[in-house]
DNA sequence: TATCTCGATTTATTATGATAAATTCTGAGG
DNA sequence: CCTCAGAATTTATCATAATAAATCGAGATA
């Protein structure tokens, strides 16, 4: 990313800034964000309509309405028809966001324990800060989850789906995160894991012990977030991702490499 | 030291929640973008251009384009004109993930402690990976950074500055990282803070206290990274972080409320 | 009165064709 | 061999028109 390279001069004596020749929809959708966050304008709030627009931009409809799509394309808008319809400014939602941001990370060779590294790091400090500050229903919600396989998986279908719940009782502590920067990156790591495509064994022998395991670490750890110990629940955390880094280092496995479309 | 490869997969089945109806450009780019990960086309690879898509799926140029459009705004493709031209893949550059990130952040009011208390976590153990594994080149970017500003700043506008050549030498750290995940949030947070509207004072007072101690620190570090001496190295980060995070505190500040566009 | 249906209205959506702009290719002239 | 003016190719933009979707209101219906 460092480095400028020697750049091949541009022969013609034309003009330089050839990097800055953005499109007319680009510019367009440009001005729109500017004009959005002039206003401080928020979620629902009207832009004008495709007509007003070709007015006010002096462009044709083509233009304006490629405009508007890229603008929904990262979320940032919303379009309805009919009366009362028109383009609103729309806030990304977080699933969107975790979809562009996995299109970055489609081109990048994310290893498991490039994860697994980042999860020891923040899961534990994230469930220290939780304990003891969590509503009745988050912690009902989780203790339901905790305990929704009563029993280890007896094929790898089976084995599957409990991999994917406990991934959900994590993003469900992410959202509990007061510090949303912090929540999102571990929802985050969660939906990557998630869309984990398994290539031989990973589910092929289901295994009693991690199953045990798993589940009294998440039953433990609830409890201990009830309680408010802190240091307990970090502790079981960072020993439940040490316990899955390893399982899952031992398989074969590859991280799907897909658009995470919405 | 290279990890384990991860790879690309298969889609998944797809589902089949008829709830929302998409548009048509959605649509077509969806296709699209499922036609990319089918044949693991890789950037730079090209695809079908305007008319072959326009015969293909049986749409209008207006709608081709607008689907061209979104996958852009994605960072998913480029397009050029003519011979040889039409779109093709292109890997979405770092820049553009964070600013579409950045959207997303832009709804939450992402608070400093939020930051600070991830730069805590994830700096340190940044710092204590990369001790004794860092080329000669990267070390000598990082003292020619730190050594760069020999005097305190003597206006606002100069502590300013030297506030983001700060932030320059923790993303250039954080592009060292050989965990991309890890990188991307550092560099991420450092373009946040950067990015920071001052509201009050915060470059109003220069301090030389904290120019000296912010730029032994980066000296330390630098030598701590050269000789390999991981503990020394992470302290000093987190004794870093917890400087920093004192200073802004300190001062009324707001983020930037501005879309990233790239 | 309440509600339902139908049509008019508003707005975005899709389609078609023409022209402009950018890039590469070609070949004549030096 | 070089250069540079067209020609060819492909996207970019514009203009116009027809179509579809959502909303609203008037009248029919219960």
């Amino acid at each position: 990313m460092k480095k400028s390279t020697v750049q091949p001069i541009n022969p013609k004596i034309t003009d330089a800034p050839r990097a800055l020749k953005r499109s007319r929809p680009v510019q367009v959708a440009d001005q729109i964000k500017r004009w959005v966050v002039e206003r401080d304008l928020r979620k629902g709030d009207k832009l004008p309509n495709e007509a007003a627009m070709i007015a006010q931009f002096g462009v044709s409809k083509g233009t304006v309405r490629e405009a508007m799509r890229i603008l929904e394309a990262q979320g940032l808008t919303v379009t309805k028809t009919g009366p009362g319809g028109g383009s609103s400014v729309g806030e990304v939602s977080k699933d969107r966001a975790m979809s562009l941001l996995g299109n970055y990370f489609y081109f990048k060779d994310l290893s498991l324990s490039d994860i697994y590294e980042m999860r020891k790091l923040l899961e534990p400090e994230l469930v220290a800060k939780l304990a003891g500050n969590l509503d009745a229903e988050t912690l009902s919600d989780l203790r339901e989850m905790a305990h929704q396989h009563p029993e280890p998986a007896q094929t790898p279908e089976e084995e599957k789906q409990q991999h994917i719940s406990s991934l959900v009782f994590h993003a469900r502590l992410a959202d509990a995160a007061d510090n949303d920067l912090m929540g999102f990156v571990i929802s985050f790591m969660a939906r990557i894991l998630s869309d984990l495509t398994v290539y031989r064994r990973l589910y092929a022998t289901p295994n009693k012990e991690l199953w045990a395991r798993g589940r009294t670490h998440q039953i433990d750890l609830v409890e201990a977030l009830e309680k408010g110990d802190s240091a307990r629940a970090r502790a079981i955390m960072l020993s439940h991702m040490e316990g899955a880094e390893r399982m899952m280092n031992v398989q074969e496995m590859r991280i799907t490499r897909e658009f995470m479309a919405e």
